[in-house]
DNA sequence: CCTGGCACTCTTCATATACGAGTGCCAGCG
DNA sequence: CGCTGGCACTCGTATATGAAGAGTGCCAGG
């Protein structure tokens, strides 16, 4: 077990690298914080850090940089989540409060949070499945083509085409949209298929072909993977990497651009509180030098999705979380008022 | 005037400088393209070429290089465009024939312009304006509360919320559906506020308000600015600029999520044929070192929208240009098809 | 108008050297 | 036993120097 002296080391040297982006060395530790020790002492602390793994040299005789270990110990132990200040605060609710439908939110949550953290944010839109049904719709576009139109209690919208089997006549098409969303309304999707699964007995044998395609397509939308989506912002962040970035930046952008990885990543994430991956504790290889910070947002207690930001594993842990954090909760508000 | 030989001498700059990045030189020249002459007199060629600003010289004693206006030149009369094999073509429509809905359509395009070009894929929406009403509907989510759907016939679909002045019934919102649909189905987008404009006349003086907040939010989605929708992709392909990239990246990556600016490029165009904006000639100071080439597409003879790349000057432009042009007929035929 | 020759310019690369930051270790002190 | 100051050592960075090479501009001659 590390003393306390040695976690103030680790915590300074985190502090200090996060600042200058430079190695730390022990004389410098000791002028910029007041351990009350010697540099020679900070010296053995050091090595003792660094034979246990939270420290780390980029060559000899240079000052030490934390590893991911020891990020992950300065973030479970030694910083806590920095509040957002009172202006602050106020500058994110009016931001969101502007906006006028789901998508606007989204996207100005993305902007937020990516202005704040001066990182990439990334959001993503309101699970179905944790969702509300509040309104299915079918249009017809064409006698053999429908619309299926879903709305949940989040705002979000989904729509896919159903080519139909057989032409679908207009009283047909009105008893299905009565009988359906008399079943779904303000039920949760992840019924919707148990609710639905008799519906085709109750039409003509004519109809039920194209019935069954509406409802398969209705569950479909439903099917994870599919129904997930989600939106980033600040990529131009990604500039502030470092010197060497070249060969980190390419696969982030990569994954960024592959939303199946990046829902994979958020949804390895723990489900409620604030979840911190550092480096390689990514499962995704292109993100091994990346932190990923993410937490649930919801309209009441429960989480309906997560947000987060992407940035070096050198960053300011306290602040982002804090950021995270806080435009979580409001966007949380923002969702339970429309 | 330039005399034929320097011309050859300009393409095989930019052609040795696009292939290699790396400045060009008299013997190098002679050695790789048989002009029958000798350095001695490429170099001359060269001072002339300087001289009218057509190449310049990173440093004293390098090889040229071209500038924006010897690209120009090259783009112009230089050089044609590369058309594609038919293997590539054939992979081409593989790739997009899967497509289900617009939006696949659009994502395809993008990865596929992406892939193939090796650059950032700019893929813009059908624009509303340009295209003609298949279906408007309305859905009634709350009493004052109204959702309207817009369906073109390329596929694209719209929604807005509208917040009613007062509570509107079952059969006003049915009549008001009809209206609607009779009058603007199968029209041109362009026409629809001249066919409208007198709609609430004929609804009783309590359902009048409504009437004109929905039409007026009708109207607010066909202005321009708010209509227009775009997709990127190949971010990534941007680490591919060269080596002095971290300050080029930036103004490039923030105008990429400025859709704002994307779209005014696009719209600055020209609107048929294939437009190429070299360098500075992009009025967007962001993007001054790199190299725009974009085209409308459509499903009839008409462009609906436009899509195209955005990569450094220093980019192969027959090319580009042979798989963008490439890319907006087959988009065009899919969209016909659907 | 083209060509070969030639002197000149500059960048790049390798080598050598000095400098300094930072370390590890040790003996001594409280 | 832990902290401290001292000291020798390592090694990366910065600077200077020189050689090599690529490329140029210019000129005289064909």
């Amino acid at each position: 077990m590390l003393s306390e002296r040695r976690l103030q080391v680790l915590r300074a040297i985190v502090q200090d690298y996060v600042g200058t982006e430079e190695p730390v060395g022990s004389k410098a530790l000791t002028e910029r914080h007041n351990l009350g020790v010697s540099p020679a002492t900070v010296r053995n602390d050091m090595a003792a850090l660094e034979d246990e793994g939270y420290i780390a040299q980029p060559h000899t005789s240079a000052g030490r940089i934390p590893t991911d270990k020891g990020y992950r110990l300065f973030v479970d132990k030694l910083a806590g989540v920095k509040p957002m200040t009172a202006p602050e605060r106020r500058a994110i609710q009016n931001f969101l409060d502007g906006a006028v439908d789901l998508d606007d939110v989204v996207a100005r949550t993305v902007r937020l949070l990516a202005q704040l953290t001066r990182q990439v944010a990334v959001v993503q839109y309101p699970s179905l499945t944790r969702s509300t049904v509040r309104h299915v719709e079918l249009l017809s576009l064409a006698p053999a083509r429908l619309m299926l139109v879903l709305i949940t209690d989040t705002g979000r919208v989904e729509q896919r085409m159903v080519d139909c089997p057989a032409p679908f006549g207009e009283a047909a098409l009105a008893d299905l949209r009565a009988r359906l969303n008399s079943r779904v309304a303000s039920r949760r999707f992840t019924d919707v298929p148990r609710l639905v699964e008799d519906l085709p007995d109750a039409f003509e044998a004519d109809d039920r072909g194209t019935v069954s395609t509406v409802l398969s397509t209705l569950l479909e939308t439903l099917v994870e993977e599919n129904e997930e989506r989600l939106m980033i912002g600040g990529t131009a962040n990604l500039t502030r990497f470092g010197h060497d970035f070249p060969l980190i930046i390419r696969p982030v952008l990569e994954a960024l651009e592959e939303h199946v990885v990046l829902l994979k990543l958020l949804g390895e994430a723990g489900d409620s509180g604030m979840t911190v991956r550092i480096g390689h504790e990514n499962a995704y290889e292109g993100l091994n030098s990346t932190s990923v910070v993410s937490v649930g947002y919801g309209s009441g207690g429960e989480a309906v999705a997560k947000l987060g930001v992407v940035g070096p594993t050198r960053m300011d842990y306290p602040g982002t979380m804090g950021a995270v954090r806080a435009v979580a909760r409001y966007v949380g508000q923002i969702l339970a008022e429309s």
